[in-house]
This record gives structure tokens, sequence and C-alpha cells, in this order.
DNA sequence: TGTTAAACGAGACGGTACGTCACGTCTTCCG
DNA sequence: CGGAAGACGTGACGTACCGTCTCGTTTAACA
């Protein structure tokens, strides 16, 4: 977990120095993009910064961290929620941007590496789930809350489900890569999802499908 | 790709030691129970298997191949194609016994291990790709066919789609951990994908969802 | 070589603390003697009093030049220059103390770590030299002025020789270890450098042995 | 302790190279007589030699034992024990060469640094005392023997304390600086040896100086 | 008595070297 | 001649200290 992640500044001396945070951080993406995130190393990213790499280890206490600051706010800015004015818009709209993303030449193995990289490391993994994967769902909640206000969705549908429908598949093409992850796959996944959203939930009356987070 | 894939024995003296090959293979997949993937070392391996390092880079060309070698033989015997009868009640049973062996403490992470060594190893990833992905998914199969001939779903329905968006879920929360991995999710999950194979091809009318595979 | 050394005050603002460098000197010097020189580090003096690296840097310019402060004015202390009435007694009175002080658990050793940091500090050996080596060596003359004076050893002897005579055999074995410090090699000791002292510079006849300080 | 001590080859598999070996030895010397013993790093001598710092630290496990190992043999080459067929004349001749190398250039403070090294390394002092000091302490005795066959000094006269009265002067201000290493203090010092050698034991009358080894 | 400049504690900074680990290859000798 | 043993060059790891520097905060002497 990033430590500037704790903001309060208690003790007194000499505090970070913004410069030097820039420019780790803009080192580490260079060299991410460029080689991928198997290729940093924190050697790697301390030469390109012209920096200590003590100063690395006292913002962020692993390769994955650093790394995850380092790309997080490219790709969150990247991908806004639609608001296409149908539930099957906004899910397709949703999946096309991130295929276009995933697809990119430069940086679009990036999440694939971070992920790989969180598997081994729980602190990061927490990192990863509070600050990537549940804040961009929190984001695209609306598209539910809309889709519900419309009528074109049951009320009580549970949003957990509808976004692991749509973004589980993403994801899964995207880690194995045993399918394209075409402009076509996503719109026709935005209408699977739709159909399913609309239709699953009914099957089981007013009854709300409920998923409980953990850890 | 572990070289055995090539059986052939062309050469002249001294073949390979069927006994080295196994005291490799247990070793590692000790190794990888015990502690992941991630502590799995070649020279671990080696020593543990009372086997030179040699031995082992003569057989697999990386720590991927080999781990992969070690541990999918005993993942794909556990995970048989259910028949019980419903297209929902399969799905149902699929996913329940995915998530079982997900959660199972011992081993349930190896997977996710592999997935992340895929992510930075092109030849393991084909090898990922061609064994343990498509291999299950072919398995998986019949569970369309039954149900198209059942009536369950339109004839039509295209497979990729469908394993995908049972799969896609799946493994989205067992490399993120946003949310749990339960027995209730398996179960909505089957029920919400089994809703849109059964409505989400009929929308479009007789059309075919296709996807085309990729690499 | 402390900057102290230099006492003016030429300057406004805030004067040097007392009480900082009081609580330097004692920091150093407990953990000199409780681990050796060798694992004296600014950091921990700096911790240790409870005292910024720069306030230490401030007053010495190394490590040794601290250690030097810290350590220098207590072993002078605890080595008056005896006066028991004979040439030899005096030689092995000298030669007795000395021998019990490198011997003691606490401290015995750090006389020998100042010196082995003065092999590569030419800034600290001349300190060494001027206000440690020489200035015992000052101190010690008496006995040998006394001596020439009681007519036990010829007029003209050369006073630092016969102190090297004395120092040199217990610092090289204090240094090499390849034999004891013993009590009775202080007495032994002690007798051949007066035996070297009445005989040696007479079989020369009057002629008056000279050795010229370096540097 | 240089690992290369213990000659025996119990183990299989690939020898010790002796070509690595005396490249590390070749490197480390250079540096140390280009830049005195505090200047040698191990990162230095990796890379100058061509070879990984594991490969140092498979057969030394510090630097002052790949220091002693790399500059000791030329060292002991270059002391041959004198005969000159008197007991003045060979302590002279010893003393002379001895202030000879001490006052070279090239090389003449490595032993320094080796005596430095050796106050806060235990294991490297054993080493020390025994393949050093005491190797070259045995090759003086002759000296001393002669001495007494020609009757020049006591049956008895104890070889330690002699050794000590010559040894220790010279490395006293070798270490110290204090006074300067000149030919002619070698000459003056085996005067007084020779005076005291002479006289000493001789007035304790038959009794024999006795000095134990320690440790 | 208020101003002011240096000393203060704290600790961040760019560096260097450390000693370790695992990599994938190469060499030796045993069976 | 296959295979265990393990040495090899490589390169990154994370740590420890170095000596310098920058913060705000005292604090004593000057004005």
């Amino acid at each position: 977990m990033p430590k500037r992640a704790i903001p309060a500044q208690e003790k007194r001396g000499r505090p970070r120095s913004r410069r030097t945070e820039t420019a780790i951080l803009r080192a580490a993406n260079e060299l991410i993009t460029s080689g991928g995130l198997a290729d940093l190393t924190m050697e790697g990213v301390a030469e390109r910064a012209g920096v200590g790499k003590a100063s690395i280890y006292r913002r962020w206490p692993s390769k994955g961290a650093l790394a995850f600051d380092a790309v997080v706010g490219g790709i969150l800015a990247t991908q806004p929620t639609p608001d296409t004015g149908s539930f099957e818009g906004d899910l397709r709209q949703t999946a096309r941007s991130w295929v276009r993303s995933a697809n990119s030449p430069r940086g679009g193995r990036t999440v694939a590496g971070l992920i790989a990289e969180v598997q081994s490391d729980p602190d990061l993994a927490k990192v990863w789930r509070e600050r990537f994967v549940s804040r961009i769902r929190q984001e695209r909640r609306p598209i539910i809350e809309r889709a519900i206000a419309r009528g074109e969705i049951p009320v009580g549908s549970d949003p957990e489900m509808i976004l692991d429908l749509l973004y589980g598949p993403l994801y899964h093409r995207y880690l194995n890569g045993h399918l394209a992850l075409s402009d076509s796959f996503a719109k026709e996944l935005a209408h699977m999802v739709a159909a399913a959203a609309a239709n699953g939930a009914v099957v089981r009356g007013r009854e709300v499908l409920r998923s409980r987070a953990v850890r």
C-alpha cells in the first residue's frame, strides 16, 4: 500500500519531496509502458528517476504498489461511465471502451501485469480491490440505477452480479487470450448481460439477489 | 512448453529417466501446494527432487511450464462435466464445483498463480490456452448442446459466449477478490447465465452469435 | 578533529549547546564500550543522543574524531606516570597498568579500534599522534629523566627509543594477539627494557642516540 | 578464513575454478596496491576480475580474508631471514628490510590496513596470527638459536620476548606514525635489542624467561 | 523587548556497497 | 553417456549508513 495513502504529516523534519515522487512515478510509468510490468525493476526506476533506491522504498513497499500508483490514475481517467439513455447502450459503451484500452499496443497489457502481481501480494491485493476494482464498480452503479428507474430491469436487481457478468467475461478473455477481445464481442456481451438482467431476476419474483463482500 | 510434448526418442544412448521426471513433478507439486507458485524455485525443486537443475531445464523451459505440468492434470481430473438433466442444473453444478476447488485451502490459489505466470510468458500462455482453457471449454460444450437439444436455449446459441458468461464472473471474483466466491453466488450466477442464454439470443431473432478464436 | 578546538564565537545567533555536545559524547561512549568501535554509527549516536545528525557533523568531521573525543579523556585519566624510585620499577608499573586496562572486558579493545580507524584517516591520524600518542610519551619522559639523574642509565639516552622499546611490544601483542598480555610479560618486558637502556647506549660510548619526529 | 585452506574436495559437481580464483586475487591485489585496503570493495573486485560477487563470497567470507590471501604471500616472500654471522647483524638486517618495505610507496601501508581489519574480525584475526604473525616469528627463530650457539646471548633466552622487542617498536612507529621509520632507527633498535638480550637475561641468572601463547 | 540568525530535532535526499538469492548455463565426475 | 552436483556470470533484491540538505522550531545575543 502506498504510504502516501496516509496523508497525515505528523512528524517534523524535512517533508517528502513532491519532485522526487513525481520523478519516480514518471520513470516507473515510462518503463512500464515501454517494456511491460515484468521489465520494471526498482533499480531501473531509481536510475531513470535520478533517485536513490531508498527514496522509492520510503514511499512504496513493493514493485507492485509503485506500479499501481504509476498507472492506475491514468487508467481510471480514460474510462468514464457512459450515459447513453438505455441500459444496453450503457453496457455496450462500457464494454467497448474497455476493449479498446485493453487492445491498445502501449499499456494494453499493464492491467494484466498488475493482476498478476496482485496474486502473490496480499497487501497489494487489498489496494487493488479498494482503489481500483471497487472504485470502478462504484462509478458504474448509476448504469444499473438508471436502468431500474427506467423500468428496464427489475427493482432489486443485484448490481454486483450485473457488473460481474459484464466485466467477468471481458477480463476472462483478456487474461486467458482464448478468444478475441473484439468490438463485436463487446456488443454481444452487452446484449446478453442486458437480457440476463431483464429476465434473470424476474424468475425469482420479488426476491432480491444478494452477494456479500468478503475479507 | 514441456518438451515431453515431443515424445519421440530419436537419439541413441541412455533415454530420459522416468524416475527423474516423476521426482521433479512430485517435488514441484509439493512445493506449489505448500507455498504457492510464487515460492516455487527451480533450485528448490532440484534439491527436493534430488535432481540436477539441468535435468529440469532439459525437460521444461520455464518455471511456469513445469508448474503447469505438475498441477494441471490434477485440476482437470477434479472437474468433470456434469449432466443433471437441465441446463441451469448443469451450469450450477459446474460453477459450484469450480467454486469449491477455488476455495480449497491447499491449492486453491494455484490456478491464480499460473494465470499470473502466463501474463509474462507468451510460450506458456499458448500452452495454457491450448491445454487448459480450451480443453475445459471443449469438455463443457455438451452442456450447451444438450440444452439446445432439449429446447432450453435457441438453436445457434453461441457456446463461447455462454461459457465466458459462466467462467468470466467466477474467475473475476477469484482473481480480484472483490466479492465472495460463495456457493450461493454460483447458484445465482448459473441462474443469470441460463436466463441470458434463453432470452438473449431470441431477442435478435435467428441471428447466430459469433466469436472468432484469436492468435 | 573536533571543531570545538576553535572556541571563538564570532557569529551571532544561537551558540552551540553544551547539552547537545555532552549527549553526543555520552551516547558515543556507551555505544563504543557496549559494542566496540566497529558498531559505532553516526545514525546510532544521533538516535541514542536524541540529536540530529547535523549536530554531530557540526562538531566532528568523522566517526573516528568523535570516538576519539568520546574515549580518549577517560583513557588518559587512568594511566598516570608512576614514580616508584627506580627505573625498572617505573617501567614495570607503567607496563602493568597498561596491560590491565588493555585486558579490561569493557573498553579494553577500544584503543585497538581507534588505531584501526587511524590507518585510513590521515586527519584523524594527526589528532591521534598529537593528542594521544605524543601526549602520553611526553608525560612519561620524567621516568627517563629521573633514571638519568639517578645514574641508572647513561646521560644522553634516547627517551624515544626507550619508550618505543616499552610500548612497542605491548601494542604488538595487543594488536596481533599472538601471545598473552599477561602481568608477567609486563614485568619481564620492563626488565629487558631496563637492561637495554642501561647497556645499549654504553656500548656506543658517549654517542647520543637520535630519532627525529616525522610528518 | 579462506576456504581454500580446506583443500578436501569431498563433493561432486563442478570444482572451483582456478582461473576464477586467480582472477579474483589479481584484481584484489591491484586494487589494494593502487588504492589501499580501504578502497577495496567486493563489487570492485568482482567487476575488475570479470566475476560474480557470489564467486568471491564462495571462497572468502570477508573483505579482510580476501585481502589477506591477495597480499600476504607476496609480503612473506620479500622478507627472508638473514644470516649475517652476528646476532646484532641479523637483527639489523631484519629491521632494515622491514623498514624498507614499510616505507615502499606501493603497498607500504597494506599491512597497516590488514591489522586494522583484523581488529574487528575475530575469524580473520585467527588467520592473521597463525598464517602471518606466527609464521614470520617461526622463521626468525634461527636468529636467536644461532646467537645462543655462538654464545652471544644466554642459553634459555626467551625468543618470544626478543622478537617482540624487535618487531614491537617497528610496528609501533608504523601504525602510530609518531616518529620516522628510518634506516638509522632500524640500526639503533637492533643494537638496543641485542644489548637487552645479552644483558637482560643474565641479570636474572639461569632463570628462563617464559611467555605462553594465548587463545 | 523585540528582532534575528544560528543551532536545533528530525529525517528526506542521492549514493555506495553490502551480502543474498535465483536465474539459466556450463563443467566435472560417477555409475 | 545420462545425470547429480554444483560452480559460473549475471542482475536484482532490500538494507544499512554515509554525508548533505531542508524543514519548522527554539533560543540566545544584539539592537
